[in-house]
DNA sequence: GTGGTCTAGACCACA
DNA sequence: GTGGTCTAGACCACA
């Protein structure tokens, strides 16, 4: 489920961080539950175990995860609720991003709409009603 | 109204470069119009010359800029017509990545349009309806 | 009595030697006395046999204890020697990383000696006088 | 006269860390000063790049140092402030630990206070009176 | 098997 | 020159 984009500037070890939160916050991925050992991840995004060792420890340093040294790392009882708070702070980001292109490359505001309505009709599976 | 973000993963020259674009697609930098000198951009944006350098030179190689030895920089003829075809692209990415974003957020797509539409607005200065 | 600290970067076979050499010193392990069987201490610990035994060996190597096959382990006679020709390294070490930590922050040695003196006190029962 | 124990359990990245704070804390190492580059500080300690690069990246992180990309890292305003918040907290956890350790080979509070003002006379220059 | 530290060395962005 | 990311691979503690 997990993939690796490797023509972003986005660095790897950050685009496992996101992905790992994002599980966590989808419930695919809940507390006290497992992570993927750190050299079976590398191994599944043919990226090097170092690699997911930062992502690992970042993630933990976050509080998003906790290691047990010979036994794996394991999600945090707390993770969902750092996550959540975090949820508005990336979504409104993401949407300004988006909003911010499409007013650069001089669109207005309905224009703007139909195009962002048209996407995310396009990535749903029922019709939005 | 260029600005270098510093603590973005993308780097500055392709920041320089996704603005001097925008701002063409907008009509801000028109055909035939001379863009800020290298120099005289580095200082604005602090950054360095050689930074600018490369933004501009990359812009060349795609045809958006072309360079006269001694006078400087200048928006090409078909600068526009160049970003009307990246501008569907840029634009579906964009927002893909945002919609993407908040279902891995764990969102569902009436969810999703009541935030985008809420950003929409505060970034509007007329009301859409 | 004896305990593990999981956020220490000290392995913890290497706490598990150090406060059994504590013990011995103190005299609540005396010569000949059985310590605790290897599974004992792990369960007790919550870690792993092998990381009990791993102490245990290296105190036998060490000449601190000493084991029977079916018996168990046992504190040597001469261990409390052992332990007295370690105990001014081992204090002389742990006073003088404070007093380097202490200095290093940019303290004198009044200030120094103050706050150890607070802390002695706070930790000792009677009154020093 | 930064360096690095081999023989420590600290990790070297852990002890490069710490030894920075210190002279932050020192004012060695002043608000607005650049640090030795990474390189520089590798070749000096006689260890790998990557691990100063890890020390100044945690050191970063905890907002002591701040990174400017191609010039260096340098030492934040705030600093000295972190430094003295931490202060407290790291002096009294090298007390206790030595104190614990004195108590544990069974010594009493007044033999303690005697070894160390023994130490503290030995690594002052001047009497402490 | 698990994670943690470290090295040697490549390649990139930036000054 | 500066810092940042990444790889390949060694060695250790722990289960």
């Amino acid at each position: 489920m997990i993939k690796i984009d490797t023509t972003s500037f986005i660095p790897f070890y950050e685009q496992v961080k996101q992905q790992i939160k994002g599980r966590i916050s989808l419930g695919t991925l809940r507390p006290g539950e497992p992570l993927p050992s750190i050299r079976e991840l590398a191994t599944l995004l043919l990226i090097n175990p170092n690699t997911v060792a930062r992502a690992y420890r970042e993630l933990e340093r976050e509080r998003f995860i906790y290691t047990r040294k010979g036994k794996g790392c394991f999600v945090t009882d707390d993770s969902s609720v750092l996550i959540r708070k975090e949820r508005t702070v990336i979504l409104n980001q993401v949407f300004d991003a988006a909003i911010e292109e499409a007013k650069k490359l001089n669109l207005n505001a309905s224009e703007i709409k139909k195009i962002f309505e048209r996407r995310l009709g396009m990535r749903t599976s029922r019709p939005i009603l």
